[in-house]
DNA sequence: CGCATACTTGATAGGTTTCAAACTGAGTGG
DNA sequence: CCACTCAGTTTGAAACCTATCAAGTATGCG
């Protein structure tokens, strides 16, 4: 079911040009994958993060549990997508759909690796960089004003990454619970943006799941 | 006028242990201070990023304009903090207050030292996985539902960042409209938000940038 | 077939934005 | 020295949006 959701890494995020995803293959030596179920966790508060991980298909979701049980999604993980830098972690992350396959790999291997090689110092460099890029759109769309800007900003960031170049048609992995948490606002307005967006004819729905972007300029507004 | 509301680096940000300091120290050698006023840009969108920067003294806000002409202040960067990772810039950062200092670091040189210098690409990856942190954080704080939580957050954060070690005076670096366009709510709701605070006896004003804590925990819930 | 989960839609209460106006303080020039 | 100006701050009132509670619909699985 996963992967009828999200491709494999195969030929995804074309921003680790060729060479890097070559110095990183370096990591798979000490690597092991393991597959999750859908809400299972993969690491979680108190731990002293061993390890560094690599989704390689399926989708993660890192988030805390704030007072009152209340639940933030500080990013979501999709095939290709490196987490679990930081040290003490204030968070937790489980998979998002069923099947979810993950690498992990041992951070003090990985770490004297970068120390003598700086190939791969740089490799780690550049997808920590990338993570900030992720956080900070992400920051963008949780400073829109209204829900359904933050909708419309959800929707074309998750076809550019989902789909490795910006398609039209959109097979969301996560359920509207999982946007709303991701996006600060409940799963209810998440559907009625849904629907208004319908409405409007800027997008269509074959399932709930299954969106397709008609009018991507009026998305983008 | 800056010096009296951000103390300088030294002692500052108990992160970067002594030694990772003086790894950075080898920065130094083909690095420039420069002197900003308040509003004055650092750098803008289309530039490739020549330079990786880091907060001497002052305040800098690095935040991308939306389409509205609202402004969202994606990271606010203290005395310590680097700046300026990313490649693409999609978005501008300038001073947030009159004499502000920042250095600037040639990063085709920064990179050379750290491909060939295991400290130093340690050092870097140290740094930048702080501004994840950084950014996980605000994250957290634009995900609180009221802004009273949001505020709170904020004046917890900042006077753990500000002061070394989080003391109960804080002294505001930045006006009312930088706070909400950080928070993503409008100045006056900041400003409802602090003087509910005080009302409430959880908060004190001197002036309008000058914050006594008085119940601590009372801010934290 | 029935249950469970996810999704959708409705109505109300509550919080925030917006527009507006008053207030404060610092810096400037008469 | 004082009045003035300007930016920043504070408070007020109305309109708008969203959260919440609630009910109903759809879908997949045992």
């Amino acid at each position: 079911m996963a992967q009828a959701y999200v491709a494999d890494i195969q030929g995804l995020h074309g921003s680790p040009p060729g060479s890097v995803e070559q110095v990183l293959k370096a990591l798979d030596q000490f690597a092991s994958v393991k597959s999750y179920s859908r809400g299972q966790q993969i690491f979680g508060y108190c731990e002293e993060q061993k390890y560094l991980y690599r989704v390689r298909s399926g989708v993660v979701r890192k988030f805390a549990l704030q007072p009152g049980g209340r639940r933030h999604i500080l990013d979501l993980l999709l095939p290709g997508d490196f987490f679990g830098f930081g040290s003490g972690q204030e968070y937790l992350a489980e998979a998002a759909v069923d099947r979810t396959l993950v690498s992990q790999y041992y951070r003090t291997r990985v770490e004297a690796l970068a120390r003598s090689d700086g190939e791969v110092a740089e490799a780690l460099q550049m997808i920590t960089v990338e993570a900030i890029a992720r956080l900070e759109r992400q920051m963008l769309m949780l400073g829109k004003t209204t829900a359904l800007e933050k909708v419309s900003c959800f929707l074309l960031e998750f076809a550019s990454r989902i789909n490795g170049q910006a398609s039209d048609v959109l097979a969301l992995p996560i359920s509207r619970y999982d946007i709303g948490d991701y996006l600060a606002i409940s799963s209810e307005t998440v559907c009625r943006s849904m629907t208004e967006l319908k409405h409007r004819g800027i997008i269509s729905l074959q399932g709930p799941r299954e969106v397709r972007i008609v009018d991507r300029e009026g998305l983008e507004a």
